[in-house]
RNA sequence: GCCAACGUAGCUCAGCCGGUAGAGCAACGGUUUCGUAAACCGUAGGUCGGGGGUUCAAGUCCCCCCGUUGGCUCCA
């Protein structure tokens, strides 16, 4: 504590004096117009605790856990809690991590049995009871002798680990009862403060992440500032496992996986076939309007071609065991690219010939491990919506340019909103300076010109090239990974992938490998889970069912059906013997966008009832209306060009 | 792959300390012919994920395997 006598300490625009080393818990009780829930506080910029003295003049800024700042402190200062009541109830466990993350908190702890989950309840239990109790939590600061010491002293392996990987000579510690935790801080003052969290649950997590290391036992909670908050958050976790595409797809009859076939590889339904055509169809379209070629290659391909494709070298713990055939062995393709370049080196080319597009939803395999499977999220087996755009390097900008306006107009098409990244050298790279400046300055350059925000993932670019990547968001806020384009200096070299110049000479081309939705799997898996199985008309398996009020209409119904099919319109009939209110139950929760209801009246006057999902009775319309009506509803997105 | 939990009818789930399997919905049959989110009656449906073991007796206890789920790692 310095010593000067008093300061001056703004606090959101007022100004109040203070004696040196009051504390911003003092000024706070002081202040009649202050946020509720603060836990924390900003002072000059900077985190502190509220109980840490202040001796110099400054602004004060308040935290609660409605800013992301003191959201973190909230998530950071409960796993505290937590790791408290588990070293009570565990006093062998060892301590390693727990950081606040997006929505909650961990903490790793080596312990010798793995948690149950009545252990998790127990530890919630005593978190409650500590926090009940209000202990204090202070904050003191140990050399970096001392602190290895102490650790060293409590047989805290992970911790000594982590203090002698940084090379600061002092660290902060906090502690709150006869707990304690090394940590940068802030905390909240004493445990009171923290009331309404909930532990998640309990999974296994390498010591940094590596896998040759000790498995650890995580605990995952989430914490908020208020009781209806924390509800509100637990609801929209229930609310995500409703959008589940696990669940929708099964419910509506889209795919399947099966145990007798092997995991990670999907069985598309004819009604999960129809979304996906309709999407292949429009996604063909698009493409060549926009001037790509479509081409298709083979499964499987010869061991050389890999080999010098590198993806051997670098993939091959990605790529299924080659199969002998004549006593060569074959690959079944992880990538479609080696397949497009041997096409696009069929011919020799002029610099006049190109850009060339090959464009393919091409299938590939890849090996994944057992534990990652995740419904149609991630497979083993997947079409990637995958296109090569050879070109000379002056025409790098128009091209990425033209692949972002693709992009964007899919992502709209498919009613995503997104975010572009920019990502840069990482530190096992390939090629020259040159050439990363040049290519990473071009997409800047592009990224720029579109006027929309984007952001830097440094280091996230590739070995081979810098990337865009774009993540989609989806109704719930949640991201995704969506369009990726990535420029490629290395298959051209290993390749030799050239086209003839203006002068004659020969010259290397710039390859762009770019998808602009990602896999066909996945992208479906990412619409089901955003439209909730609610389609938007054009997508739809089925766009409209006719309803017939009793059996005496079902001829009118059927000569409905087919008159809409004969236009291309999805249609079905629910012609069994139930009452209405029935059929449109089992149509809203079939998420059919529109509903015709043709009774005694409408054969009379030659008309349809017309009922949309989601709302109510249309009224009574001409089926010439309906039918406008139909297409309107079930519209496909107009290309911008 | 690793850690944990789970696997019972098409779906959602019950089945206690071991005594030989149950509900709702769906399906199927019949009755009913009905006006905007569930008509009524009936019928059928299960190698309890697979294999082995303990036991007079296993859905239940033990072991191995497979799959699923949530994580770790990785990724379209």
């Amino acid at each position: 504590m310095k010593d000067c006598d008093k300061i001056r300490i703004k606090i959101g625009g007022e100004s109040v004096e203070a004696d040196a080393g009051a504390t911003p818990l003092e000024l706070l009780q002081s202040q009649n117009k202050k946020p509720d829930g603060v836990i924390a506080a900003k002072f000059n910029g900077q985190l502190v605790d509220l109980k840490q003295s202040l001796c110099e003049n400054g602004d004060l800024e308040w935290l609660t856990p409605h800013d992301p700042e003191g959201k973190e402190i909230l998530f950071h200062s409960t796993t505290h809690l937590m790791a408290q009541a588990v070293t009570e109830l565990f006093p062998n466990a060892k301590l390693a991590i727990g950081p606040p993350i997006d929505e909650g908190f961990y903490y790793d702890f080596d312990v010798e049995k793995p948690f149950t989950p009545e252990d998790l309840e127990q530890i919630e239990e005593r978190m409650k009871e500590r926090s009940r109790d209000r202990i204090s939590v202070e904050r003191f600061t140990l050399s970096r002798e001392e602190a290895l010491d102490y650790y060293k002293k409590q047989n805290q392996p992970y911790k000594v680990e982590l203090i002698e990987d940084f090379e600061d000579p002092s660290f902060s510690f906090y502690k709150q009862g006869q707990f304690i935790d090394m940590c940068r801080g802030p905390h909240v003052p004493d445990t009171g403060y923290l009331k309404h969290f909930k532990l998640l649950q309990n999974a296994g997590a390498y010591w940094r992440g590596d896998e040759n290391r000790p498995m650890l036992q995580r605990i995952y909670g989430t914490a908020a500032g208020s009781k209806q908050e924390l509800k509100d958050y637990l609801k929209k976790l229930e609310e995500a496992k409703e959008r589940d595409h696990r669940r929708i797809g099964a419910d509506l009859d889209l795919y399947s996986i099966h145990e007798a076939a092997g995991p990670g590889l999907i069985f598309w339904h004819p009604q999960g076939s129809r979304v996906r055509n309709t999407i292949e169809t429009f996604w063909r379209d698009e493409h060549y309007k926009r001037g790509y070629e479509l081409v298709y290659i083979p499964h499987l391909l010869r061991e050389n071609l890999f080999q010098q494709s590198g993806h051997l070298e670098n993939y091959k713990e990605n790529m299924y065991s080659p199969m002998d055939i004549d006593g060569i062995d074959y690959y079944v393709k992880p990538m479609n690219c080696p397949g497009h370049i041997l096409i696009f080196k069929t011919h020799l080319h002029s610099y006049r010939d190109l850009p060339i597009r090959y464009a393919e939803l091409g299938t590939v395999y890849r090996y994944e491990r057992s534990g990652t499977l995740h419904g149609l999220l991630r497979v083993r087996g997947f079409t990637q919506d995958d296109a090569h755009i050879f070109c000379r390097p002056d025409q790098l900008e128009d091209e990425i340019n033209g692949v972002i306006s693709l992009a964007d107009f899919m992502m709209k098409a498919f009613g995503f909103e997104y975010e572009m990244y920019l990502a840069t050298r990482p530190e096992k790279w390939m090629g020259t300076d040159e050439m990363w400046d040049h290519a990473t300055s071009t997409l800047r350059g592009c990224l720029e010109k579109t006027g929309k925000p984007w952001k830097i993932d440094e280091g996230g670019g590739v070995f081979y090239g810098p990337k865009i990547d774009v993540k989609l968001f989806d109704a719930l806020g949640r991201t995704w990974q969506g369009p990726t384009f990535q420029l490629d200096f290395n298959l051209p070299e290993r390749f030799d992938v050239n086209y003839i110049d203006s002068d004659g000479e020969k010259k290397r081309v710039v390859m762009i490998h770019r998808t602009v939705l990602g896999s066909m799997e996945r992208f479906m898996g990412n619409l089901i889970e955003h439209y909730k199985g609610a389609f938007p008309g054009w997508l739809s398996p089925v766009q409209t069912v006719v309803l017939p009020i009793t059996d005496a209409q079902i001829p009118y119904a059927e000569d409905i059906n087919k008159q809409l099919r004969a236009q291309n319109i999805r249609c079905d009939t629910d012609l069994r013997n139930e009452k209405i209110g029935y059929k449109i139950r089992e149509a809203e929760a079939r998420k059919i966008p529109v509903m015709l209801v043709a009774g005694k009246r409408e054969i009379e006057e030659g008309t349809v009832s017309v009922r949309e999902r989601g709302k109510r009775d249309l009224g009574v319309m001409s089926l010439e209306k309906a039918f406008e009506h139909i297409k309107t509803v079930t519209q496909i997105p107009k290309s911008d060009l």
